[in-house]
DNA sequence: ATAGGGTTAG
């Protein structure tokens, strides 16, 4: 409860009733008082003097000033002072509730935000379309569906449905709540429907994954601005569309809308994902010339290209040329350089960090205690867990304990993981066990390895991906019943093994493999290619680990299987379209399975390449037989 | 006399 925690104001605040000289009229004074907090808005400490000074003059309670005092208390952080303030007005109207309201908004309080408005229907303060719109706003940031449809029931009865802020803001809820057939209907009564209420309902649509149906309000629209098309690229891209995503950004400039910073977050965000490299190299090329700011957002949107691309060198460069780093372009940082293995450095990073006196969030210990995942620094992670809370007073959450898990189970500490575990009681999520699991089917640890998988196949929210490392778990055993068990029970749940999907950029273009995918234009040459590096590989001494293939299949069907994994066909792909020794960066939506990654290995001796993989998880650097994660990920 | 618009990552 917020009002609880405020603390003791200088001032006294004991004056509204017994007041001597109330002057809540005096237009004279009320016109000074105002102009002197509009006067001196620029400067923090203006407030709380003119309040004191409003309180001895007697117009405090005026209504005007009351709001004026209350709105800049909350611009400058004091909501604390906001609260007070607005408890100690008699017959608050709804002004200065909406203020209050919007003020708690702004400060994440939406349950407060909520309450309040509740107290001023019940007080009889007729709302009118702000007030409504302001707590609309808090049940949209609170996914608050049930205390949504009492406003609209309210604002039914009171027939202010028509106004479109109201509107708007009912279509968003509802989209953001996942019922798009409210939203629809309310989208669909609203009596004009212009740039802005089209992009909230393509909002709407792409929050419940309903991509054409945003593709079809944006066809319908006469005229579109930036922001639209902003939205439909951050869309597409949201919803896995990246390739679709960079079209719209073409599609942009041929007609002549200017894209801002908003729009290159946006694109940046397709081309790492897509691993895109030259395309993001481009892109960053154009938004300078495009005159666009680099701040905070778009540097960091930078640096996560240029790392989630394989490019982690330029992701250095561009981080050591922003003048003005914040929490999140530091997270960028050791994010990337985690991802790619380089441990050290990213611990290095954080030490520099905290030096510089930026204050780490709990989003920078998930990249630093990763980085002691993946270089094995279990002492070090350790102490930096440990630090969160007691030097940096951040409460550990389910992520940070999963780092743990994963540290320890890297390691071998299977033990200690394990009881990890068992400490959270329920609060273990299903990739903690499955990061668990991994460690024992590589520790080849079976009596560990069997209570993970009773918790796993317990866990409510499981999803297919744990189901298969489940099932890669069991076969790894050789225990195929207990295997295509699970993935009966996978299917039955109406399960669908995501399907794993690469891709591999070529000449500005994005090539997409899926796994035994006979689309492309050259898979003759494709497959051939495929079948010299089976014969090669197989001379090195590689036999395809057929335990990893899931199906109960025969030897050589599961061969086969193997031999078709998405990531293998880009590499192919790669190395006859492009100039030996040219560096291949592939990326994979799926974790790398262990035996593509033995293969790459010897690929990529083989050919003299270098091969980047990025897979779901990091990076792998394949280079003259070995891989930078040293076999473990 | 007091106020509200749609797009931004981990």
């Amino acid at each position: 409860m917020i009002i609880s925690a405020v603390p003791t104001i200088t001032l006294n605040l004991q004056y509204h009733s017994s007041n001597p000289h109330s002057n809540s009229n005096d237009p004279y004074l009320r016109k000074n008082v105002i102009s002197l907090l509009l006067k001196n808005r620029r400067n923090p400490k203006h407030v709380q003097p003119i309040h004191g000074h409003a309180i001895k003059t007697g117009i405090s309670q005026d209504p005007f000033v009351a709001f004026e005092l209350l709105r800049q208390y909350c611009k400058l952080n004091s909501i604390d002072h906001a609260t007070k303030l607005f408890h100690c007005t008699q017959n608050p109207n709804v002004y200065l509730y909406t203020s209050l309201i919007d003020g708690f908004v702004s400060f994440g309080f939406y349950t407060d935000a909520i309450n309040l408005f509740g107290q001023m229907v019940r007080g009889h303060v007729l709302a009118d379309s702000y007030a409504v719109t302001a707590v609309l706003k808090a049940c949209v940031l609170q996914r608050a569906l049930g205390r949504g449809r009492e406003v609209h029931g309210l604002v039914f009865k009171r027939g202010l449905c028509l106004d479109r802020s109201i509107a708007l803001k009912l279509v968003e809820l509802y989209g953001k709540c996942g019922v798009l057939e409210d939203a629809w209907k309310m989208f669909d009564e609203m009596p004009e429907r212009d740039v802005v209420a089209c992009t909230v309902m393509m909002g709407s649509c792409f929050d419940c994954g309903m991509v054409e149906e945003a593709v079809g309000v944006f066809n319908e629209m006469r005229s579109r601005d930036t922001v639209c098309w902003t939205l439909m690229i951050d869309g597409l891209v949201r919803n896995g569309e990246f390739n679709r995503g960079l079209e719209m950004f073409r599609e942009m400039q041929v007609k002549g809308v200017r894209p801002n910073e908003v729009t290159f977050v946006c694109v940046l965000s397709a081309c790492s994902q897509l691993g895109a490299l030259e395309l993001g190299r481009w892109i960053h090329a154009y938004l300078c010339k495009c005159d666009v700011k680099v701040n905070w957002f778009v540097a960091g949107a930078l640096i996560n290209m240029y790392s989630r691309c394989g490019d982690i060198d330029e992701a250095q460069v561009l981080f050591d040329e922003v003048k003005v780093k914040d929490v999140s372009t530091y997270n960028s940082m050791i994010r990337g350089l985690a991802m790619h293995g380089k441990s050290i450095e990213a611990v290095e990073l954080f030490r520099e960090m905290l030096m510089q006196r930026v204050r780490p969030n709990g989003i920078t210990f998930v990249g630093v205690l990763n980085a002691c995942s993946h270089g094995g620094l279990v002492v070090l992670g350790w102490e930096i867990f440990h630090s969160m809370k007691t030097v940096h007073g951040i409460e550990p959450e389910v992520e940070h304990y999963g780092c743990m898990v994963d540290i320890l189970g890297r390691v071998g500490r299977l033990e200690e993981a394990f009881d990890f575990i068992l400490r959270m009681g329920g609060q273990a999520d299903d990739k903690m066990l499955c990061s668990l699991l991994s460690a024992c089917k590589i520790y080849r640890n079976i009596e560990i390895g069997e209570k993970v998988a009773k918790l796993l196949t317990e866990h409510s929210g499981i999803d297919s991906g744990s189901f298969i490392m489940l099932s890669n778990f069991y076969a790894s055993l050789g225990r195929w019943n207990n295997a295509a068990e699970v993935r009966e029970k996978m299917e039955k749940g109406g399960m669908i093994k995501e399907p794993g999907c690469s891709s591999i950029e070529v000449n500005n273009a994005i090539h997409e493999f899926l796994s035994g995918d006979l689309r492309h234009p050259d898979r003759k040459r494709i497959y051939e290619k495929l079948e010299e590096l089976n014969y090669l590989t197989k001379l090195e001494g590689y036999s395809p680990a057929t335990e990893v293939a899931l199906h109960d299949l025969d030897v050589e069907q599961k061969e086969l299987a193997l031999s078709v994994h998405s990531e293998r066909l880009a590499i192919c792909y790669g190395l006859i379209s492009t100039q030996p020794f040219t560096k291949l960066r592939v990326g994979k939506n799926l974790r790398i399975c262990d035996d593509c990654h033995a293969m790459i290995k010897l690929i990529a001796k083989i050919t003299r390449r270098k091969i980047v993989v990025r897979d779901r998880n990091r990076f792998h650097h394949f280079e003259n037989g070995d891989c930078s994660c040293n076999d473990y990920w």
